[in-house]
DNA sequence: ATATAAAGGTTACGGTTGTAAACTATAAAT
DNA sequence: ATTTATAGTTTACAACCGTAACCTTTATAT
């Protein structure tokens, strides 16, 4: 994957979101019905966006009857790549910094804090010790 | 700032961090100065994306004797608002999915759980009951 | 005085992105 | 049989981005 999912436009990112949501590969009857809900896209523009992302390498198209249109990355891998690069961008690659950041600027109120810090101690090796 | 911070491209990005790291105003030719050692741009695009940050309202040049170049946006600013974008675009908008995602994928490591915990101690107005 | 360099302004140019029309082939509906 | 709708393919086109040249003016060095 690698450079490729950082290429995902955000307009690409909504086609193929509807795929993800899905689970399993679409025609392209389906993702047009679910994106006419969001969005006010022509069918042309639909079918340049499936074509792109197909081209970018992260969606395969299968013909079987009609294409049909299946992710060739995880959301969860996109949406990781997508952080850690803005980690490195702006946090200079270091996502406790980002953390940090989150905290300076109220981004995480009380509750948040109370169950985040569930989540540290249920990963942490050193669990025992405290 | 709103909109305006969203639309600063990668490159643009490069330039303005120049003036965030002076503190202070910038004539041009320190500009140039800081970037010959970081990139291999041309003095003209140089100049190309200061216009572009100028129009798009993220920084002023005033003229005395020689233009001098601020930044209008802190990189505090910046990097909170494009943080804020990534958390709505991939986190439904909650910093705590994205601490949790984090923690999920190994990015924080013990040490910065541990830190990350004494920080989360102190912004907490529950702390005495803890 | 003259060449050199830099500042400021204008223009350029290929690539990407957002958005879509146009055309062709085919299937479904009347 | 003829209209209608959809899939698939090709082409378009303006805005934006990365990168830079070119031109004019002014200051500096020789």
């Amino acid at each position: 994957m690698g450079k490729l999912v950082s290429k995902i436009t955000d307009s690409e990112v909504e086609v193929i979101r509807v795929l993800w949501k899905a689970g399993y590969e679409l025609p392209i009857v389906d993702i047009r019905k679910t994106l006419e809900q969001t969005s006010k896209w022509e069918a042309s523009t639909i079918k340049t966006l499936l074509r792109r992302l197909c081209e970018k390498g992260v969606v395969l198209a299968t013909k079987k009857d009609v294409f049909y249109y299946k992710p060739l990355v995880t959301e969860t891998e996109y949406n990781e790549y997508t952080t850690q690069n803005l980690i490195n961008r702006l946090y200079s690659g270091s996502a406790k910094r980002l953390v940090a950041s989150l905290l300076g600027s109220n981004k995480l109120d009380d509750n948040d804090i109370e169950e985040l810090r569930h989540l540290f101690k249920v990963g942490d090796s050193d669990e025992r010790n405290s």
